[in-house]
DNA sequence: TTCTTTTTACGAAACTCTTCGTATATCTTA
DNA sequence: TAAGATATACGAAGAGTTTCGTAAAAAGAA
């Protein structure tokens, strides 16, 4: 039955998964706190979805208090590097250069950021010589 | 009414813009031949989201022929930069940075794009001196 | 012309996601 | 204990997308 299917979150998914990310296992009235600041919604919306998420194996639900606190099941990582290849290949047809072009072209990132950035190329150039 | 919203195209409308940009102005017949390449789906599917699309104002049919013929009305780039920013706000919170590391390290990228990349580098960073 | 193929037009079903109203249970506090 | 607040459970409506069957129009072939 449960095939633990690597799903794709939704973009409400998402955001709750961002909540759980930043401040670990939560109550829904937390996470729908977190997210009303930023977001017009209802107390049960978030939680329906948060219990869909549930159904769905993306968290957890601790029900040994009355207030469930949930637990994300999906690391940050793996999600974002998903959810990166998908959108790579679908916006960029899988050129990760023109995405990059792109992403360091538009926003602001700071020299250290650069640096950084400076310090992967070196280290991915190294590897090939 | 048509008040030109630059509206988000769904993965489906986005298949189909990639065709389009990839080969200019092209029949639905086309479009519907390059996505069977990849991809399974009847021909009046093909052909009713491109009519949704044309109602979106994403894509003009000229139907001065008995096969109408599509031309995008986004360009490549702008629709790129724009899902991009959503995308980087939605899972990378914002941080170009992270997503471009992340972009780096997991898809092959060859010497002379780095070297690409580097330059782009040396001309931000020179702008900030 | 008649038959077949190709194309667009139309509408509806299936699916997913989001939203929320309402019911029920549990806790708090007056 | 009684009243109010807070939590979960349930179900269903609404919107958007995708899919496809079928009809009608147009073009081409026999």
């Amino acid at each position: 039955m449960s095939t633990e299917h690597p799903q794709k979150p939704t973009e409400s998914e998402l955001e709750i998964l961002q909540v759980l990310w930043q401040n670990g296992p939560s109550t829904v009235r937390f996470v729908h706190e977190e997210l009303s600041k930023t977001k017009e919604a209802g107390y049960t919306t978030t939680l329906k979805i948060m219990q869909i998420m549930a159904e769905k194996g993306m968290v957890e639900p601790d029900k040994s208090s009355r207030s469930h606190v949930y637990r994300p099941l999906l690391t940050e990582e793996a999600t974002q590097r998903k959810l990166l290849d998908r959108f790579l290949d679908t916006t960029f047809r899988g050129s990760a250069m023109k995405l990059v072009m792109q992403a360091l072209g538009n926003h602001q990132t700071s020299p250290e950021e650069l640096d950084e950035i400076r310090n992967l190329l070196d280290k991915l150039e190294g590897g090939k010589k």
